[in-house]
DNA sequence: TCTTGCACCTCTAGTCGCTAGAGGATGTAG
DNA sequence: CTACATCCTCTAGCGACTAGAGGTGCAAGA
């Protein structure tokens, strides 16, 4: 049960000093206690709460969903129809944003294929660029 | 060869108003003449590179890039090596979201299925979060 | 004990690519 | 002439940090 520092905290985490400051700042954190010198001094129980913001920050989860995941993990009583919800509509965000990345790939695939080496004006690139018509799925 | 307003230039081009202000505000597009009044008066050829623009942000590409194609299309002379390599990059770059995307999705589909929809304290997705061990691929 | 040097503190400002709003001028249709 | 839409400039805000200035705390070696 011994107290960490935050660069510990940081280091044990994986995320970074002045974001750990920064997650405090907006309440996603609560304050901890502090040494002597004023500063920050974190109990080990805490670093399950920044594992916890940091996965779900790498799952693509905004700021305030995390919050709401947060009440929801602090009161376990609770239906968990709001966690669900949450994380199937970052899934379907997560399927568009796929399918439109592809889209996107198909084309610059295209471009950089068409690409001669040669001057600009031939080159593929700008000109599909320059005329949306020229793509191959014009639709994005 | 007839005059255009910003707000006829925004609905042709599909870039809104405040946003046309905006990239000649960084110099990615140059500013026009202006009439009595000192309102913006486009030229048809500046929707051409307005056009241009917009394309290369739905692909994705950076401002810093886009001023870069912008430069090698005003010279047609110069090899195209820049042009292809901004788009082999971005290529990339859409490559390595995808294998990333991919991955939480898998994810995400594991966390929503196991989902009881019961309470908090049995809902695999706030369980999953909480520790990345219990991720399929636990590599992101 | 002193000093070195890193880690910590707060605060402000910057990043990117816009977007929103205030407060006022211009242009056009009836 | 009067509405009303559109235009103008300017500043501030978004999300999620990141960077830097200017200062304090703390542990270890000489």
């Amino acid at each position: 049960m011994k107290k960490i520092t935050i660069g510990e905290a940081a280091r044990q985490s994986g995320v970074k000093v002045p974001t750990i400051r920064y997650y405090e700042g907006i309440g996603l954190l609560s304050a901890p206690s502090r040494s002597e010198g004023n500063q920050r001094s974190y109990e080990p129980s805490d670093l399950n709460r920044l594992a916890f913001i940091r996965h779900a920050r790498e799952l693509g989860f905004e700021i305030e969903a995390i919050r709401t995941l947060l009440q929801l993990q602090d009161d376990p009583h609770q239906p968990c129809a709001s966690a669900d919800a949450i994380a199937k509509a970052r899934l379907i965000e997560v399927e568009q944003r796929i399918r439109s990345l592809n889209a996107l790939k198909a084309e610059l695939e295209l471009m950089v294929e068409g690409c001669g080496h040669g001057r600009v004006d031939q080159c593929r690139v700008i000109e599909v660029l320059a005329d949306h018509g020229k793509c191959a799925h014009p639709h994005h």
